[in-house]
DNA sequence: TTCAGTGCAAAACGTTTGCAACACA
DNA sequence: TGTGTTGCAAACGTTTTGCACTGAA
């Protein structure tokens, strides 16, 4: 089994950098743990495994809002209720499934994605577009998509 | 269109007794609501609609964790990031998917369920049993179904 | 009558923000 | 050096609990 870093040669500082991120000493932590990770985590968890480094949870908080708007990790609503957060791979999956064991917790990622073709179908027939999904589906309805609607509305926490 | 209440001919008292629950003038209330809306609900929207009936906040959060703990109602995590709760079908349908519209909020059922198959699949290859989904898929790993296997850990809020 | 169920209010928890000090470009 | 970033700490909103009163069985 590889570890999710094989696709990532690039340094943090550097992939930081080409997104227009500045490469301090908290963000190159931060990015390590999610690039490092199998499975999408907490904030807590997040700052559980920076602290060490003297990083604070708002600096995780707020970086991980940054890497959430420019969508380089995706916000992802857990069957527990938590909200977690994935590094989007740069090797062209945008997204992942788990099992997760209701019993110990234990997640198993697993690789195919079986809603894609159904998503494209759903697409198609329902004239919805940018259609992506992790819990349920979502996209943009018909209404929303002509040209002068209202604004892309924000989800979750903002930068200042 | 059909509403959900077509296929619930069992009043809400009738049916809280047949599931060993009290009926009381609150929890009809609260059945009600969830048994009429064709969207899984937040607490504070359930509560939004029995308060008029004098239905406190505290009495939905611990009903509706009673009846989660009893499996008859279902929690979601909403891709937004909140906790939805919805009714269990007496007609067969155990869950729901839905298309969502990130800029007006807008929600659709869907009554397909492409997952099913794959979660047979999932489910013979892995060796889980009793697998369900409603973002990521969930079920039991082999180890957690030998018997004598610590027992299943409670999700979400408990009753006192 | 009795005890589960409820309302009220406070506690616990997670998320979000303001501000002064700090560090990268 | 200057502006974006950070740590600290407080403000919020939501979830959860304790306790005394109430009402369904």
């Amino acid at each position: 089994m590889g570890t999710r870093t094989d696709h990532h040669a690039i340094e943090p500082a550097t992939w930081l950098r080409q997104n227009g991120l500045r490469a301090t000493h908290a963000r190159i932590a931060i990015v390590r743990i999610l690039d490092a990770s199998p499975v999408p985590l907490t904030l807590a968890e997040i700052h559980e495994k920076v602290r060490s480094e003297g990083c604070d949870f708002a600096t995780v908080f707020r970086f991980v809002s940054i890497l959430e708007e420019k969508e380089l990790v995706q916000r992802v609503a857990w069957i527990d209720g938590t909200t977690r957060h994935e590094i989007r791979a740069r090797d062209g999956h945008h997204h992942h499934h788990y099992l997760i064991c209701r019993t110990c917790q234990k997640v198993e990622p697993l690789d195919e994605c079986v809603v894609e073709r159904f998503e494209n179908q759903i697409a198609r027939e329902r004239g919805y577009s940018g259609l992506s999904h992790s819990l349920q589906l979502s996209g943009v309805c018909p209404e929303c998509q002509k040209p002068g609607a209202k604004a892309r509305k924000k989800r979750g926490p903002t930068t200042p």
